[in-house]
DNA sequence: AATGTAGTCAACCGCAGGCAT
DNA sequence: CATGCCTGCGGTTGACTACAT
């Protein structure tokens, strides 16, 4: 987005203790972004001193985190994204940086944004409706493919291997995320920022190779991980590699068809029911 | 064309956890 | 060990934009 006249942009300025507050102007972000480029992230509160900003240290960090960082996407939430803020926040619930590290380029102010626009109201899309659903109940199936296996014995753990090993690939995630972060354009066709920085990458990937441990389950019933991020976009029907023969990318190129409401499944209270199932 | 409403997004606020002293 | 500071997180607000009537 342009800097400028959005939101707060015609507000007066106002300085409250000292410190401005209200909309940034270019030449702060010059300095915001020139002082992070020497002394890197980090030491908020001396960034008034050192870079002559009267700005209090979350306000730089604020700024910073969610507009000025090289490696943010400006584009529109593409649905495979969608997807997995779905996953997610049936996982996690309201954790919106946690979810935000799974999506590189996102912030977490966008993720919770877009969920409070889309979803909050109880409406959520139909599209987010069938890949939440489906996410269930591949999720309940894997549970029970799980202890049928368990109870088969430990002849069969070799299987399982092929499995983890698919599983291995979806720790991937992150990385093909972060390396991803092209995959807007296809899908919106707006202008995604800045090229794909290193930063992120090693960065989100670290956090997704920690998380994806936990979340492979998860997210492969639905969406076979590598793909999820990378192939969605490419109008859902055709070209999606997925594993599963039925991603979320499925539902995505059909029309109606209102899902039953997902009613209390969307909140808080239902996400952590979900989450309590595992 | 004018008005009303919903959607979007940037920014602020308060709180909690971690860390240094 | 206690205290204070800093950072990060989640919730909320408010202004602009887009769309519908």
């Amino acid at each position: 987005m342009e800097e400028g006249p959005l939101g707060w942009g015609r507000r007066q300025e106002e300085v409250v203790d000292g410190w401005r507050k209200g909309p940034w102007t270019s030449q702060e972000d010059k300095l915001l972004v020139e002082h992070v480029r020497q002394h890197g992230e980090g030491r908020w509160n001396s960034v008034s001193k050192l870079a002559g900003l009267k700005r209090s240290g979350k306000s730089c960090r604020l700024r910073w985190v969610n507009y000025l960082r090289p490696d943010l996407k400006r584009c529109k939430i593409t649905p495979q994204e969608e997807s997995v803020i779905v996953q997610l926040h049936a996982l996690w619930g309201n954790r919106w940086s946690t979810i935000a590290r799974s999506l590189p380029g996102r912030t977490d102010n966008e993720i919770k944004n877009y969920w409070r626009t889309h979803f909050k109201k109880g409406k959520p899309s139909k599209n987010v409706e069938r890949a939440r659903a489906r996410f269930l109940k591949q999720r309940r199936e894997m549970m029970q493919q799980q202890q049928q296996q368990s109870s088969l014995g430990r002849q069969h753990l070799h299987l399982d291997e092929g499995g983890d090993q698919r599983r291995g690939a979806c720790c991937t995630t992150g990385a093909t995320a972060a390396s991803g972060d092209n995959d807007c354009g296809s899908a919106t066709g707006d202008a995604c920022a800045p090229p794909p920085t290193t930063t992120v990458a090693t960065e989100g990937a670290g956090a997704d190779l920690v998380m994806h441990d936990a979340m492979d389950c998860f997210l492969c019933p639905m969406s076979c991980c590598d793909d999820l991020l990378v192939l969605h976009g490419a109008g859902g029907q055709a070209g999606t590699g997925s594993c599963c023969g039925s991603t979320a990318s499925d539902e995505y190129g059909s029309s109606e068809e209102d899902g039953a409401t997902w009613g209390s499944l969307w909140n808080l209270d239902g996400a952590g029911e979900v989450c309590t199932l595992w």
